[in-house]
DNA sequence: GCTTGAATGCTAACTTTTTTGCATTTAGAG
DNA sequence: CTCTAAATGCAAAAAAGTTAGCATTCAAGC
């Protein structure tokens, strides 16, 4: 597992870019829980998190929300849209008082068209993510249940909370995140918690020493 | 599901930016089953696959080899150890005869200096690997098992196989690719050729309808 | 401080999937 | 044609995971 966690694209924007694409596209502010974008919706554009952190996921049949992935300060999204031509493919909302800055495709492409650099700068941070969904894939076949809700508490962790130790999130959207029912994430997480690799409290889960949560995996298969 | 299976992007490339590829790299010949690379490899470089197919796998622990992936004629690998760092994620052999045009990271570089318009193409190539990689992961998430299984199948029909009809693969191969054990994976078989969906051979599974195929999956998730 | 809905804990029955071991079939080598 | 290793088929037992229902705990708002 790459434990680094990438650097945000917005920190490895010159800053002349980064005023371009302000420039051509608009800053908006959502509340907590307001929704970005919805699932399936057609509005091609890149979207820069500029402050806050936005929650992906999806609506179960009972209308209930679940998330998956949680993404934070200077992390992108909404590449598909643009370069691979499909509708957005989760629900995005607002985790937290979140400011975005939004570039729609058009414009987009101006700027692109404006400063080359920016071309590779992108592939570099897909290709990252492919490499990160690429290894979440190995990990949906091959690890046991305990050591996959180990190891999508340490993304969370190094993802979307700059490494912080205190993950804010329900069993049920690890349940959801990993395709498994709340009742095995509760029972691997009370197997970690009597490890002595997190513990456990009431809508949130601390990380004790990350380190010793990724040794608990194999050192790599 | 995305049915068309991107462009190949061999025949995204421009003539002279092919022809400054080859220039910039060694083509290679393989034998079938001949190793291209191991994982863990490092040797960063763009491989274009200009004849033949590329099988990816891994060998477990018995010593014998289990493919995932299996890529055809006109289609590239090798973009994380260039843009991301990481080594070989999987071993690489040559499915039937096979030549590999393979440019090392710094010609290729040199050309993608000289010729601006490819790290675009390569953008957009990657994105949409990145796109189908999500994919997968929601259907390992989401899918009961024979949904998979024919999923899996019509994934390497498209990407692997050109549309053809006929797949000259054994059933631990999809096995391995799904995560799930050979026997599961028999049975779905069984279930699916029960439904006239595909018919079973020594070594090969024929699709008779690709689009009956697809549409045993919910029209999407 | 109470109240309330949400989240978690817990249990038992049930279903799915794996494991194991062996039989059968197949294609290719000799 | 025969032999052999590989691939597939099959069945029973074991393990893993889900479902369902209810009890308990928690935190936010009144």
């Amino acid at each position: 597992m790459r434990t680094t966690g990438s650097q945000p694209l917005l920190e490895r924007l010159p800053a002349e870019v980064l005023r371009a694409l302000q420039d051509a596209g608009a800053t908006s502010t959502y509340q907590d829980g307001q929704t970005i974008h919805d699932r399936g919706a057609e509005q091609p554009g890149l979207s820069l998190i500029l402050a806050g952190r936005v929650r992906f996921g999806a609506f179960a049949e009972d209308g209930t929300y679940v998330s998956t992935t949680i993404m934070e300060e200077g992390s992108f999204f909404g590449e598909v849209t643009l370069f691979s031509g499909g509708p957005r493919a989760y629900h995005a909302e607002a985790f937290g008082k979140t400011r975005i800055l939004n570039v729609p495709k058009g414009p987009f492409e101006r700027v692109l068209a404006a400063h080359p650099g920016l071309t590779l700068t992108l592939l570099e941070a897909v290709t990252e993510r492919l490499y990160e969904a690429l290894e979440i894939i190995d990990d949906l076949r091959l690890l046991p249940l305990e050591q996959r809700v180990a190891k999508q508490l340490l993304r969370l962790s190094a993802s979307g909370f700059r490494g912080e130790s205190t993950l804010p999130i329900r069993h049920i959207d690890l349940a959801f995140a990993l395709g498994l029912s709340r009742v095995s994430v509760g029972k691997a997480l009370s197997s970690l918690e009597e490890r002595g690799l997190i513990s456990l409290g009431y809508r949130q889960i601390s990380i004790h020493d990350p380190s010793a949560l990724r040794a608990f995996g194999p050192a790599d298969h």
